[in-house]
RNA sequence: GGGCGCGUAGCUCAAUUGGCAGAGCAUUCGACUCUUAAUCGACAGGUUGUAGGUUCGAUUCCUACCGCGCCCA
């Protein structure tokens, strides 16, 4: 391409001649005194006459999204906060030197306007500018602005961009933040404090999954990025804080999906003196306040292929059935009769139980080799979750997947758990926290057989948590909330790179072409 | 990892059976002192993801690779 071709060249030659007009090419600060957004509520209902009677003079600031020139003046929209707000520029209002400036615009560019508020003529409320300060230039065209950015590789990528062309893009962030921020309000009102425990572990504990490895040079020794933080969080319910909450990052090493990101957001939470029952309803008020929080309503819509629906987050809204509830009242009619509660207690019945369903629906994974308890959960998972739109609580796991979680009472093979599903996917998981040290002890000693089995999801023995227990951990219950998936939720977003600012991609390849942004 | 689909100008998209690679927006130049997808006129913009193959001729057909998307494990 021609040097005098290049839309970064043309615009650095621009910039110069920005700044022999006796602007700054990049200055450091300008004082506003609105922000559109501001101007937007406070003068949206002002007829032109009203304004014109007050004169409300105003500073604003903003990214350059629209140029229409008409020789001698010209109308920008300013897009600043989400929001646009139109400028009208004079060449007898603003002067020789600022429409010479303001010729040498381009799309994208930050610009300072200050003047006075009016209606045009097709009564847009608009900044009649008296003068104009350059702020910074975009040297890179924008996408075209009928269809904005549309190509989903480009968004991610390039995510800078995705937010300044597509305002919706923009809203899913700023609800995902104001998420954040009701489920620290409620967890900080209920009298929890938020804690940072590690992100690097030499054992990575408190999940059931792949981690990352990493190494540290000095200490000579690998560590792992965390998969959860559970263990580190009740240490500190042994050590006397009884609510304590930590929201951050997980990483697990596995596969990406529309709803598997390998870094994810986490809450957790963990409650001295209660069960899985209190923790449930617990969890079940934040989501719904949550859902108001965010979009005014418990009421949040959520697109499938048949047709619009929502979810209702509302309380009234939610049901309940243990997981065996669940298999036997979602059971497919072409796998035959419904299973009965009895199914599930012997291997023999659950394998019969998996062969009936495999021949008559979608294969599911089957290894007679693994414990029922696994095979239970896996079935649960093949059968029902494509059911679970509206929020559910699914609770009673096997211990054979809990190996955390305190038994039943009275079937000891299962533990007091539960996990949230809404939108056919899980957002949530709880449970009153095993604390026996010896039973812990065995239920690691059995996780471990199950590694050497294969299973390399398998949980590690931590020998320092089990002395935790050891120094005694109150009855405590817990809970991890995935809020991305929560995000999505709440945003009608069907893929999680929808709700992460920068989800992973493969990295770009350095281009071997000339460079985009050449360099002098 | 397997299956399907996609990759053309900065962006959004066309291109007949395999027959001169096009449009809109953006950019550049010109006109225009209330436009809002501003309008009007003119110019320019391409190694069709990469490398091979078939063919007189490939954006189009074949193979491999790279990247992305969707579905599945």
């Amino acid at each position: 391409m021609a040097f005098e071709e290049n839309v970064y060249d043309l615009r650095r030659d621009k910039l110069k001649q920005i700044e022999a007009l006796g602007q700054e090419s990049y200055p450091r600060r300008y004082d506003f005194t609105h922000t559109a957004a501001q101007i937007i509520s406070e003068y949206s209902l002002k007829t032109g006459e009203e304004l014109d009677a007050a004169r409300v003079v105003v500073r604003v600031v903003g990214r350059i999204m629209a140029i229409r020139q008409m020789g001698k003046a010209g109308f920008v929209h300013l897009q600043q906060g989400g929001q646009r707000l139109q400028v009208y520029v004079k060449k007898d209002a603003v002067g020789e030197k600022n429409f010479e400036l303001y010729k040498l615009l381009d799309i994208g560019d930050h610009i300072g306007v200050d003047g006075y508020l009016f209606r045009t003529r097709t009564g847009e409320l608009s900044v009649h500018a008296d003068g104009l300060t350059f702020l910074a230039k975009d040297l890179l065209p924008l996408p075209e602005k009928w269809h904005g950015l549309t190509d989903v590789e480009l968004r991610y990528r390039q995510r800078y961009v995705d937010l300044v062309m597509n305002p919706d893009v923009r809203e899913v962030f700023v609800k995902r933040s104001k998420l954040v921020q009701s489920l620290r309000r409620s967890l900080d009102g209920r009298g929890f404090i938020e804690v940072e425990t590690p992100m690097m572990h030499a054992i990575a504990g408190g999940a059931v999954a792949r981690p990352f490895v990493t190494h540290h040079n000095t200490l000579d020794i690998d560590l792992f990025l965390r998969i959860a933080p559970e263990l580190y969080l009740k240490r500190l319910t042994v050590g006397g804080f009884d609510r304590v909450y930590e929201i951050n990052r997980n990483f697990r090493n596995e596969g990406l999906g529309w709803r598997w990101n390998p870094e994810f957001t986490m809450l957790e939470f963990y409650q001295a003196y209660a069960d899985y029952r209190e923790v449930m309803q617990l969890t079940m008020e934040l989501v719904e306040q949550a859902a108001l929080d965010v979009n005014g309503t418990t009421k949040a819509k959520w697109t499938l292929p048949d047709g619009d629906q929502e979810i209702n987050f509302a309380l009234a809204n939610w049901r309940r059935m243990t997981m065996r509830e669940a298999i036997i009242h979602f059971w497919p009619e072409a796998a035959g009769a419904k299973p009965e509660m009895s199914d599930f207690a012997s291997h023999e019945s659950v394998g019969a139980l998996v062969k009936r369903f495999n021949s008559a629906h979608s294969h599911m994974a089957y290894n007679p080799a693994e414990p029922t308890g696994k095979t239970i959960a896996n079935l649960f998972e093949a059968v029902a979750e494509e059911h679970l739109v509206q929020p559910t609580v699914i609770y009673e796991f096997p211990a054979a997947v809990s190996p955390l979680s305190k038994n039943k009472p009275d079937e000891p093979d299962w533990v007091e758990r539960f996990e949230i599903f809404a939108g056919k996917m899980e957002i949530a998981n709880g449970f009153s926290e095993l604390n026996d040290p010896e039973e812990q002890r065995r239920r690691f000693e059995h996780q471990i057989s199950e590694r050497e089995r294969g299973d390399d999801e398998a949980h590690q023995m931590d020998e320092d948590y089990i002395r935790a227990l050891s120094y005694g951990l109150p009855p405590t219950g817990g809970l991890g909330l995935g809020i991305d998936r929560l995000t999505m939720l709440l945003t009608d977003s069907h893929t999680i790179r929808d709700v992460i600012l920068f989800p992973l991609l493969r990295p770009e390849k350095p281009q071997s072409k000339e460079p985009q942004t050449p360099h002098s």
